[in-house]
DNA sequence: GTAGATGCAAACTGTTTGCAATCGG
DNA sequence: CCGATTGCAAACAGTTTGCATCTAC
């Protein structure tokens, strides 16, 4: 029985086969509430499927990307990492632990359309500071 | 002569010594308006001091960083660049041919200083869009 | 059957590091 | 003079690519 999958089925759309290699990506990323960077995004699909390579992992996360269906996000000296959601929304990243945590607030209302006359088509916003643990635990950084 | 440099003056105060590298360094990013990468600099740097390696260039931009003077920059899967100016300010980029510009909007007033837990220590906010270049040329990309 | 997808290993890019030689204070 | 700094080359991490094999349709 095949899971609904909603990437598999834009896929489809654009005329890409669906492999169970992609079917698996997808699944992962739809259910990644943490930003998966490609590599934990290959640890979890290889749970399920484990002769996935990594390359294909980044063969597929790259037409996504192409595809408008991600966003890649790369903050400050991070590997990239992959967010499934695509409306408007901020980012705290802890500069502590790394984690990376979405936030509702939609800052669109302040984005010039126009701007030193860059046609402005999309804004990212990110605060950077310390999470909950990272505030407990030593001031020190931990992992990167 | 040596011109007054306000960074070697920092880097002597917190007992770092000085370089013709470094000196050479500090000017070249004293100088620089489109946040250069670490090659740009090294390039830059060459021009008027031949033999300063790029691991040099490397080292010294790192500890500016730590030192807080400088700015590491990481925006969507470029190299590294690096920003002289540490006042709170944002940044626009040209999709089409890389282009990264300083805006002077200050958004700190929209900046929870507690979110989620977390707390904020500091914000960045990135136009992404087309310059005025790359929208009167094809509406494809150039550089990277 | 065939165009497209996969997996492997090798290549690449940007960055960092170990270490012997050199230099600033 | 001595510890800090440099340059080199080698190491690294993340990502991409070439190509022979395999598979979805």
């Amino acid at each position: 029985m095949e899971t609904a999958c909603a990437l598999c089925e834009r896929l489809r759309d654009n005329g890409y086969s669906i492999t169970p290699q992609r079917r698996t990506i997808f699944e992962v990323l739809e259910g990644a509430h943490h930003h998966p960077s490609a590599e934990e995004v290959h640890e979890e699909v290889r749970r399920r499927l484990p002769d996935v390579s990594l390359a294909t992992v980044y063969k597929t996360l790259k037409e996504l990307v192409a595809m408008g269906e991600i966003r890649e996000l790369n903050f400050h000296g991070d590997r990239s990492r992959f967010d499934p959601r695509m409306d408007s929304h901020s980012h705290l990243k802890c500069e502590g632990c790394g984690r990376l945590e979405d936030i509702d607030d939609d800052f669109a209302a302040l984005v010039p359309s126009q701007r030193h006359g860059f046609r402005v088509k999309r804004h990212e916003v990110v605060f950077y500071g310390q999470c909950p643990d990272c505030q407990k635990s030593a001031p020190a950084s931990r992992k990167r």
